[in-house]
DNA sequence: AGAAATGTTGCGCT
DNA sequence: AAGCGCAACATTTC
């Protein structure tokens, strides 16, 4: 269930163990949630060398020397494992395998991972991209929308997600049920940066727990959306909201309406 | 052992 | 008619 940060930490670590290395083939063993046919994935790719990975809003790309690009998306489950010999994962979606004998299989027990051959460029700008200036944060939350509904929404802003949403609105010090178009703009220049800070924090600790990590979440160093605790590093009570996805946080976020 | 978790899509209600 | 909330996806983990 990797957000944006967990997604930017495991293509770091990808493309250091996979980038130069040929692919000698790629198997498809669950086509239903597939947009390009088997065929054309593999003819695109195979015998190719992989140049890079690297994320894209929540997406993990793979840019091959013949400049196809493999888009994987996690979606709730997805996961990435590495393997040598023999791919014994269950609920493989596709495994790549490459000329050395190192094997990367995408798993996903709810079979909802996505895999996008050549994936559409996007005007939406990622979280992290220098697009996403106030200017463009300001037009974006001319509306009447909840801002974690905003936030969250792909069509505005790529890569941020429930979790995070939380963290950085807390960071902000913004209610996330205020009206976005009544937050001022000094409020919306401080929410920018939360931005940043937030994901840019999540990514540091991430990798301070777990190095290595390819799939799967570290979630335990959140202070707002976390489970485990009650309070705010600043001493409020962590308030929850249940909803289609849940909500935390405080008293201490100001609620523009 | 039952609830909670995560993203997206699509639908129905207001 | 924009915005919201819910269901579905299906299993693992706590």
């Amino acid at each position: 269930m990797p957000e944006l940060p967990d997604l930017e930490v495991f293509a770091k670590n990808l493309d250091k163990h996979l980038s130069g290395k040929k692919l000698k083939k790629i198997n498809i063993k669950n086509k239903s949630k597939l947009k390009s046919s088997t065929k054309e994935i593999k003819s695109a790719i195979e015998g190719s060398t992989l140049k890079k990975i690297f994320r894209d809003g929540k997406e993990l790309r793979l840019r091959f020397s013949n400049s196809n690009v493999l888009g994987l998306h996690m979606m709730l489950h997805g996961r990435l494992n590495y393997f040598t010999n023999k791919n014994e994962f269950k609920y493989t979606i596709l495994e790549l395998i490459f000329a050395d004998g190192t094997g990367l299989a995408l798993t996903d027990f709810q079979r909802n991972a996505r895999v996008i051959l050549n994936p559409e460029p996007s005007k939406v700008p990622d979280a992290l991209s220098k697009k996403l200036n106030s200017k463009y944060l300001t037009d974006a939350l001319n509306r009447n929308a909840a801002i974690k509904n905003v936030l969250l929404d792909q069509d505005v802003i790529r890569g941020i997600g429930n979790a995070y949403a939380d963290e950085i609105l807390w960071k902000a010090k913004i209610s996330p049920f205020s009206v976005s178009r009544q937050i001022p703009p000094a409020r919306i220049k401080v929410l920018e940066k939360s931005i940043r800070q937030v994901l840019a924090w999540g990514e540091k600790e991430i990798r301070k727990a777990d190095p290595d990590i390819i799939g799967g979440e570290v979630r335990d160093f959140m202070k707002i959306h976390n489970p485990t605790k009650k309070k705010s590093p600043t001493g409020a009570a962590i308030k929850k909201k249940s909803g289609s996805r849940k909500t935390y946080y405080t008293n201490e976020q100001v609620l523009y309406k």
